[in-house]
DNA sequence: ATATATTTTTAGACAAGTCTAAAAATATAT
DNA sequence: ATATATTTTTAGACTTGTCTAAAAATATAT
């Protein structure tokens, strides 16, 4: 049985190593969990000691056969939450991070079964994210930043790496939502702002938002 | 912000009061908490202190007003998650209450409206009890004990005291279930145990099990 | 190669929630 | 009314998860 403080540390290092595919740095953990790189270390070593993480001391944490199991498990129910909130009781998808965070703590393998056959095995969450299966497999997404396309190049908008209410905010105020057909249009080198066709409009980013929206090219 | 463990608190002195309708003692709500009365003393000082408890060393504690309405949104968030459970992702009723105990504490008040509304705003949770409203009021269920009956009296079963698995699976073996028709054919006065028609068939059961089961007569 | 800056760990403290053992208050029985 | 039993509280300890401040290791720059 873990508590949610480690459950919150097991996935935050999973979605590290997701963006870097090597070693977590303490400093990397604290940051993404609002805490002191102190108490991160005292948790790794913990996570550590149970097997759960591998850790050498100064040389960064990574996520075990074990821990990555547990870790999946976590997204797993934070994502199908999501979806429930978003699909059955009409949240936005703005609005429904926080509450996911609190719900994939609770413990019960037939709930999360019924949850995900109840929403018919959704494959994505209301992110774009994929939702990984009761086995652990998880989609490998390889979608294209918008940051590394050219100008005239096109796809559809399947994924947001950033899950801020701020930042969702500022996506539903531009009218931008996952599904959407973009194109780039211009990009301008001073500051690598670009201006991309969107639902028969014009729309000017900055390279800020552009590297959190993910492309099906 | 309440803490999972003085939620649990709240909750169960306000249960322990609905039973008695006075001060509750120290050991009574050790009992229910399975914790040792020093913990509980601890507890109980600590939402005195807060203003949620009324406490006097020795005495017992009650509800304060702030405490009661804490302890009746606990209630009507675990209820409504039982009646979720069982209505829309097809549990039985003795699977549902351990899993509500941890979602009871998901803290948002959007979230639990949105709940309610779409389960259509019940007004009774799987056991038969009463689902708090949002600005509190609860309905005053005053249905009759089976052991007040007397012989050849009938009347539907609204209520069932006992949310213990063990005691809902007996329910479930004798096929006795929540809207199901009661007659008293018979008690034995010996053991108060007692006969009773239900479903086209007799059934004996003792005054243990009788003391839990409530009839709308 | 050395000095400086940055990152990470350790040491020691604190709050929450629990426990055991002992003391204090209250209830019960003769 | 006194002795005995029961209930409740206190004292002191332990665990979990956090923090600040200081020490140790590693990285960077000259
Ligand atoms: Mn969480
Ligand atoms: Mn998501
Ligand atoms: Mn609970
Ligand atoms: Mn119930």
């Amino acid at each position: 049985m873990l508590s949610q403080s480690e459950e919150n540390y097991l996935k935050e290092i999973y979605a590290l190593e997701e963006l870097a595919s090597k070693e977590v740095s303490t400093n990397a953990i604290a940051e993404k969990m609002n805490t002191k790189a102190s108490s991160v270390t005292d948790m790794i070593q913990k996570l550590s000691q149970k097997g759960l993480v591998v850790y050498k001391k100064y040389q960064g944490s990574k996520l075990s056969k074990k821990g990555r199991e547990q870790a999946v498990a976590i997204v797993r129910k934070h994502r199908l939450w999501e979806t429930f909130l978003v699909n059955k009781l009409d949240f936005l998808w703005d609005e429904v991070h926080e509450i996911a965070e609190q719900l994939e703590h609770v413990s019960s393998e037939t709930l999360i079964d019924r949850l995900d056959a109840y929403l018919g095995h959704p494959e994505f969450d209301p992110h774009g994210d994929p939702i990984p299966k009761p086995n652990g497999d998880v989609v490998k997404m390889q979608n294209k930043c918008l940051t590394d396309m050219d100008v005239n190049h096109s796809g559809v908008l399947v994924e947001v790496k950033n899950s801020e209410k701020a930042f969702l905010k500022y996506l539903n105020k531009r009218n931008i939502a996952i599904g959407d057909h973009i194109k780039v249009t211009e990009i301008e080198s001073f500051d690598n702002s670009m201006k991309i066709h969107i639902k028969e409009k014009e729309l000017v980013i900055s390279e800020e938002i552009a590297k959190n929206l993910y492309l099906n090219t």
